[in-house]
DNA sequence: CCCCCCCC
C-alpha cells in the first residue's frame, strides 16, 4: 500500500520526544476549540502518518486562516514544516504530548486526495515507564540546561509527576509549554516567553485596600498572554524584567482575561502568586517569533464599540503639531499630537498620541504606523484611536503588511478619496457626513433608535407611498415659531406658544412617506425645507394646491414616487403615553450617485467574501 | 488585588 509520501512512524517519533524534520502527514479531522470570540478560537487536528492516529494537533493561532479558507480539509496531505511538541499533562497512566504546529505547507488538497491513506491506529498515550526511561533527557543532547528553576521545591512543573526525585532540575526547550495551552485546569507547567512590552509600577487604593503592580505582556511560537505582578512580586520582578528578553516563568496563577483590557489573543491572563519562578533564558538563539497581529481595516472602525483593543497598520496621512495644555479635571500638564493612519479600506482614523510618543513622532515622514492594542474611543460620534499600557506602536515595521499598505499608498492611496471614521456625527447635528451605511433590516436588528440619543444611519430607498393627507398644516406666521395654530374662524388664527392671534399664517409641511431598500421598508417623516427640496415647490405652494387644486397635489407627490434617494435618517423611541414609538425622520434626500453606491456595494461584496480584498 | 491612560 502506498504511503503516498507520508512520514510514517512519525507521531511514534515524537512520542517518544525526538524531532524529526519536514514531516508529511495526513489530517482526517478537525475540531475547532471556541474561544471566546474569533480571536482566541483554535483549531485541533487529528492527524495520521500512515501508521498512527494523532488527535492532539494544535494548530498555531496563526494559521487559523489558513484552515478557514478550506485548506486544511480532511484528506489533505500536509508537510508540517515548524512544530513544537509539549507534554502537557504527565501522571501515573502516562504523559500526554501535544504536537503544535506552527507551519505548514499544503502538498495536496483533500479533495484531491479523496481517502484516508492505509489503517492507522490511534496513538495512546506513551507509558510512564517509556516516559521515564527516555524521561525529560530523551533528547539527545540536553542544550539549554536550566539549573536553578524550580531548586529543591521541584517546582519544575511538568517534571514533578514523573516520580523521579533523584533528578535535577535541568530543563530543555522541549518540556516547556506553549503559552496557548494553558489553563486554569493545569498549573504545572513552565513556560519560555519573550517579554513584548512591559508596563510601569502602578499603585492604586481604593476600598478594597492598595498596592502597586506592573505587567507585561510575553509571547512565545504559539501565542501570547499577559502577566501581572503585584506587590511582593512587583518588587522582586520589576527590575529583572527587560523588553525583548526571555524567560522562563512558572507556576502563575491562570485566570480569564478581561478583553477590555487586551487585545492579546488568549482567553486567559496570569498573576504572579508567591510560588512563581522567573529565570532570565540568556542561551536563545535570538529569534524573536513573530508577534501576532489581528489587523483590523480602518473603515471597521467605525462599527467598533468603544474601549476596544484593536491592532492596526495605516500611513501617517497628516501628523498635526504637538499641543501643549492644562487638563482641566486634573489640572496636570499635558502633551499631544494628533495623526491621520489611512489604509486600503479607503478610510482614516485619528490616532491621538501623548507625552513622549507625540515629540517623538516623526511628523514629516509620513511613516507606517503599527500599532497592537490600540484603543478606541468615541468623541462626538467619531471613533479615534488611542495608546494605553500594553499597547506598542511601530513605525516603518518591515513586514509583508507593512509594505503591502506603504506600497498602497504610494501608489494612489495617497491621493484615494478617504472617509474618515473619526468624522464628528454629532448627535443633532445634520447627520454628519460620515453616517453609516445600513438597510433598514440592520436598523432594525440593531435597535437603532432605541438608547438616549437619537442614532443617525444612511440607506438607498425607494418611495413608495407618500401621505398627503395632513402633509401640510398652519403655522404661526413668526419667523422663529413653526407651532401650529388655532383657526379662530374668524379670519384669525391663534399661536398658543406665542400667545397671539395673527391674520395670516405660513404652510409648514410634515410629510410622512413610505420608503424602502431591498431589505425591509419603514414610515419616515419629512419635514418643511427637505419636503420644498424634494418636490421642488415651496411650502405655500403645496399647501395652497393642497387645499385648493387637491389633483395638482397629488400629482405632485406622485412626481417623485417609486425615485430611489440617498436618506440620511434619524431614528429614535419616542413615547405616547407608555407606548414606545420609534420616530424616524429624514435629514436629507440625496439622488443616487451610482458610481459612488456601486462603490460601497463592492467594498461589501469584498467584506463579505473576502474576494478582492487588499 | 489593577483596569487610570488624559483634551476637544
Amino acid at each position: 500500500m502506498s504511503s503516498h509520501g507520508l512520514t510514517v512512524g512519525f507521531l511514534a517519533e515524537i512520542m517518544q520526544g525526538n524531532e524529526l524534520e519536514n514531516p508529511v502527514v495526513q489530517i482526517l479531522g478537525s475540531k475547532r476549540i471556541a474561544g471566546s470570540g474569533e480571536q482566541s478560537e483554535r483549531f485541533r487536528l487529528l492527524i495520521s502518518d500512515g501508521k498512527s492516529l494523532y488527535s492532539y494537533a494544535m494548530l498555531g493561532t496563526q494559521l487559523n486562516d489558513l484552515h478557514r479558507q478550506g485548506k486544511l480539509q480532511e484528506y489533505a496531505i500536509i508537510r508540517i514544516d515548524r512544530y513544537t511538541t509539549s507534554v502537557v499533562n504527565r501522571n501515573e497512566k502516562g504523559e500526554k504530548r501535544v504536537l503544535i504546529i506552527v507551519d505548514v505547507t499544503v502538498l495536496k488538497e483533500g479533495s484531491l486526495v479523496g481517502e484516508k491513506i492505509g489503517n492507522p491506529q490511534p496513538m495512546t498515550d506513551t507509558p510512564s515507564q517509556a516516559a521515564a526511561a527516555s524521561g525529560g533527557p530523551d533528547k539527545p543532547a540536553p542544550s539549554r540546561p536550566m539549573d536553578t528553576l524550580g531548586g529543591a521545591g521541584n517546582n519544575a512543573g511538568n517534571r514533578s509527576m514523573s516520580g523521579n526525585s533523584t533528578q535535577n532540575a535541568s530543563l530543555t526547550d522541549s518540556l516547556t509549554h506553549p503559552i496557548s495551552s494553558l489553563s486554569p485546569y493545569q498549573n504545572k507547567w513552565v513556560i519560555k516567553a519573550r517579554v513584548m512590552s512591559k508596563s510601569g509600577i502602578r499603585t492604586w487604593s481604593n476600598a478594597k485596600g492598595e498596592g502597586k503592580l506592573f505587567s507585561m505582556d510575553v509571547m512565545d511560537e504559539s501565542g501570547e498572554i499577559r502577566v501581572t505582578a503585584f506587590k511582593e512580586q512587583c518588587d522582586r520582578y520589576y527590575s529583572m524584567i527587560e523588553v525583548d528578553k526571555v524567560y522562563f516563568i512558572s507556576k502563575c496563577q491562570l485566570k480569564p482575561a478581561n478583553k477590555q483590557y487586551t487585545s492579546l489573543k488568549n482567553d486567559y491572563e496570569m498573576t504572579m502568586t508567591n510560588d512563581t519562578v522567573v529565570q532570565e533564558c540568556k542561551e536563545t538563539d535570538g529569534s524573536l517569533p513573530e508577534i501576532q497581529y489581528n489587523f483590523v481595516p480602518i473603515s471597521q472602525i467605525a462599527n467598533m464599540e468603544p474601549n476596544a483593543m484593536i491592532d492596526v497598520i495605516g500611513v501617517c496621512k497628516q501628523a498635526g503639531e504637538v499641543v501643549q495644555f492644562t487638563a482641566r479635571t486634573s489640572g496636570r500638564e499635558l502633551k499631544k499630537r494628533e495623526v491621520t493612519l489611512v489604509d486600503s479600506s479607503n478610510a482614516s482614523v485619528e490616532l491621538t498620541l501623548w507625552g513622549e510618543d507625540a515629540q517623538n513622532f516623526p511628523a514629516s515622514a509620513n511613516p507606517v504606523v503599527q500599532l497592537k492594542g490600540a484603543r478606541v474611543s468615541e468623541f462626538g460620534g467619531g471613533k479615534t484611536l488611542g495608546l494605553v499600557g500594553g499597547s506598542m506602536m511601530k513605525l516603518n515595521p518591515d513586514s509583508e503588511v507593512g509594505h503591502k499598505v506603504r506600497g498602497w499608498y504610494e501608489n494612489g492611496g495617497s491621493d484615494a478619496s478617504i472617509s474618515s471614521v473619526s468624522a464628528r456625527t454629532g448627535a443633532g447635528g445634520g447627520g454628519g457626513f460620515n453616517t453609516e451605511w445600513l438597510t433598514f433590516q440592520e436598523a432594525k436588528d440593531r435597535n437603532l433608535g432605541s438608547g438616549d440619543k437619537p442614532d443617525y444611519f444612511q440607506v438607498k430607498a425607494m418611495i413608495h407611498t407618500i401621505k398627503s393627507a395632513n402633509a401640510v398644516y398652519k403655522a404661526c406666521p413668526q419667523t422663529d415659531c413653526n407651532k401650529k395654530v388655532i383657526d379662530q374662524e374668524n379670519g384669525q388664527f391663534r399661536c398658543e406658544k406665542c400667545n397671539a392671534e395673527f391674520p395670516n399664517f405660513k404652510y409648514r409641511l410634515l410629510v410622512n412617506m413610505l420608503i424602502g431598500d431591498w431589505t425591509s421598508n419603514r414610515w419616515v417623516t419629512v419635514f418643511t425645507e427637505l419636503a420644498e427640496e424634494m418636490l421642488g415647490k415651496t411650502s405655500q405652494e403645496i399647501g395652497s394646491s393642497l387645499e385648493f387644486q387637491k389633483e395638482e397635489a397629488e400629482k405632485l407627490f406622485g412626481s417623485i414616487s417609486f425615485k430611489s434617494f440617498v436618506f440620511k435618517l434619524r431614528t429614535k423611541v419616542e413615547y405616547f403615553g407608555e407606548q414606545p414609538r420609534n420616530k424616524t425622520s429624514a435629514v436629507s434626500a440625496a439622488p443616487v450617485n451610482h458610481k459612488q453606491y456601486n462603490a460601497l456595494l463592492i467594498k461589501s461584496i469584498q467584506e463579505l467574501t473576502g474576494v478582492g480584498k487588499n
